[in-house]
DNA sequence: TGAATACCATACCGTACAGTACTATTTGGG
DNA sequence: CCCAAATAGTACTGTACGGTATGGTATTCA
């Protein structure tokens, strides 16, 4: 983990090199996340892939430079279709609930429920890995959310203080309840997906649709 | 985990016997919560309190079972000063604000971020315990939490719909970005803890203070 | 008190794992 | 084409762990 932990490069790139440590990267990346860190060899690794344990060092020095590359590899990707949706034209009401349904989809999926899960499990033994989770994750949610929170209150739509606040509130109202309980295998059915959506929706326009009494 | 799993009991139960199961499970309790289940080794266990590995069997059965034992006891204890609040007598700000307060505070303690961090990372491979976790957790603030929104909206000053989601709501808007920030190792100022419920309190009460338009 | 049995201490078994050593083979830049 | 270096293959080391076996000691209950 530390700076030398994953200093024993190869000396020289080569595409070939690339190629192997990027197959290396994606089949251990599979395997952590089903089964953590812990949970999966070395060996395993190398037997999934091919190649030899040897190469494995010199690509990221030890089982923990491994899964560094990994995790750094995996924060990356799973929200990009929420960032990317632009819901600049819609209301209030449509654009949070176009934005929460696609979160909740998102989070909600068995590959991302097994990140989640992975993260909050290895964030004490890796707390640097936990932070750029937690900005490449939730934050940027929230963020996306606090985007277009601001551009309604440009448009003199809402009226929600600070966004980023307002954004956070939303966003954990939608997420917290549905994540774990799909963390613990019991999957929210469509309708109380909806419904969450919906209540979290109507509450935060009513409360941010006055002046707003948040400092 | 299994139902044979703890059932290699003493076939003859002893005080002595009920004593030296209950150190066994306090101790491996505090080892488990500092390092997770694959983290301990029995051997530790048995050296911290004293006895035989033998003697862990015959109460546990192996060392899932152990596990077990460990997180059924502190399921219980966590919250207990959260439910013992009554906040019938105050106003829905301070009700909801008193209950806020009393629930950050507990969650954000040390051991309760360990506990939270072991149950979702061992949720995947104990889904049982998980459950219990969740009831005794999550679902047992937020019940606490609709109690007094139910008693709220029978004296008239609150009109919020199903109780139970309401308070979903409002738990999670507490709770969600505090306890996952902090279990990152980013412990949250006393200034943002009163920030984030002052905002849940108002978002919460402005949405629910008309005509409830959740169905 | 005495017999049943829970408990202690310790050694042990089989297995699994992280990490290393070393040789053979393949690759790729000069 | 050639040689330095990357990769494969594999055997190995040391250690740690879950779980069992055994034989002796302390308790408990009748």
């Amino acid at each position: 983990m530390s700076a030398e932990a994953a200093a024993r490069r190869p000396v020289r790139r080569t595409r070939r090199g690339d190629e192997k440590s990027e197959q290396i990267r994606l089949a251990a990346a599979e395997m952590f996340l089903e089964r953590g860190f812990d949970g999966v060899s070395l060996d395993e690794i190398v037997k999934a892939v091919g190649g030899s344990k040897a190469n494995v060092y010199t690509h990221f020095g030890n089982k923990e430079g491994l899964f560094a590359a990994v995790v750094e590899g995996l924060c990356e990707g799973f929200l990009a279709s929420v960032v990317a949706i632009d819901a600049s034209g819609l209301s209030p009401e449509e654009g949070l609930a176009r934005l929460a349904r696609a979160l909740v989809e998102t989070l909600l999926q068995d590959r991302h429920l097994a990140f989640h899960r992975l993260m909050i499990a290895e964030s004490g033994r890796f707390p640097a890995l936990g932070r750029v989770w937690f900005e490449s994750g939730p934050e940027t949610s929230r963020r996306a959310l606090a985007r277009f929170v601001a551009a309604q209150q440009r448009a003199g739509r809402l009226d929600a203080g600070d966004p980023h606040r307002a954004a956070t509130l939303f966003h954990d109202m939608v997420t917290f309840n549905l994540l774990v309980r799909a963390m613990l295998g019991d999957r929210p059915s469509e309708g109380e997906i909806g419904q969450t959506i919906d209540a979290a929706v109507a509450v935060f326009l009513r409360g941010y649709a006055g002046r707003s009494i948040i400092p």
